[in-house]
DNA sequence: AATTTGGGCAACCGCTCTGTA
DNA sequence: TTACAGAGCGGTTGCCCAAAT
């Protein structure tokens, strides 16, 4: 018994967007806005599609202020960083990367930056490590996918992602090795929330992959986020990424503790609640 | 030249979150 | 307090095209 569909399926015009359908959305979001009601929108517009494809087509391609490709190195660094911090929460990534969508980021991590990081992490790796990297950057078995996300690639915390807790405890530690710098430590959170069962330990240092500063510092670019980046408006996240930066260097483990109980929403950010984030960081998503 | 393979990306699916009655 | 509807998000799929064989 699951919910009603917000749609139906079989009535609507699925698949690519004609350039006939992509006007009359354009036109109508420009003149009226989308009025907060997706659902009710096709309709208003003569759209013979479902409130949830205009959206996705609106905010992903449409957008007056959408860019599209062209990574700069700099935004290469600023997602690696943040994918490193907070793993694929891609819409908080996008959001600090003007113009750019979560799909899109998600997108160029998935087919071309993992794989440059991965490239450059590799060598890098200490001689028992890159077996577990290996397995930790595999494609889980329910996804077969070429482009599929993996969600523990880079970040320990991107293991407890708000999403989904029940497949969060499925996936087994074993596949999902955390990265430390040079050893650092996960902060250890509490073990009585139900949340983090037993079945998903607080990650340890030993059996995570290890990240040695060089690769952090060819990663992300020693010293390249320059305070009051204009991307970031100055102050803010990007003296925060900026610090994130050198904490990574020097405490990992500030650091992901700082983002991790700013992006976990509810129980997970109470499990670190002994952890105090940035000032003004967390408005909207705990 | 034809076929196969793999990468890139738009779009869809299904879930959680949030606001409201 | 609860149930519902809509928005938002991350993961996944499938198509298209270029490179390789």
């Amino acid at each position: 018994m699951g919910r009603a569909p917000c749609c139906d399926k079989a009535s609507v015009k699925r698949g690519p967007w004609s350039p006939e359908e992509d006007d009359l959305l354009r036109s109508y979001v420009q003149n009226h806005g989308t009025g907060g009601n997706w659902i009710a929108l096709p309709h208003k517009a003569g759209l013979n599609r479902c409130g949830k494809s205009c959206r996705l087509r609106w905010l992903n391609y449409l957008r007056p202020d959408i860019k599209h490709g062209g990574y700069t190195e700099q935004e290469d660094r600023i997602i690696c960083s943040l994918y490193s911090s907070i793993g694929s929460r891609w819409s908080i990534i996008a959001s600090k990367l003007p113009g750019r969508t979560d799909n899109d980021v998600k997108n160029y991590w998935n087919t071309k930056l993992k794989k440059k990081a991965l490239a450059i992490q590799q060598p890098q790796q200490p001689a028992q490590a890159p077996q577990q990297c290996a397995s930790s950057v595999q494609p889980s078995p329910a996804s077969a996918s070429s482009s599929g996300g993996d969600a523990c690639s880079f970040g320990g915390p991107a293991m407890y992602s708000s999403h989904q807790p029940a497949a969060m405890h499925q996936q087994a530690p074993a596949t999902l090795a955390p990265l430390y710098v040079d050893g650092g430590a996960m902060p250890s959170a509490p073990s009585s929330l139900p949340e983090f069962s037993p079945a998903l330990p607080p990650p340890q240092p030993t059996g995570g992959v290890a990240i040695n500063k060089s690769w952090i510092n060819k990663l992300l670019g020693a010293g390249e986020f320059p305070i009051g980046d204009h991307l970031f408006g100055g102050g803010g996240f990007g003296s925060l990424l900026l610090q994130d930066h050198h904490r990574a260097i020097t405490s990992s483990s500030s650091l992901q503790a700082e983002l991790s109980a700013c992006y976990f929403p509810n129980a997970q950010a109470e499990m670190w609640a002994d952890v105090k984030p940035p000032a003004g960081l967390c408005h909207s998503l705990t």
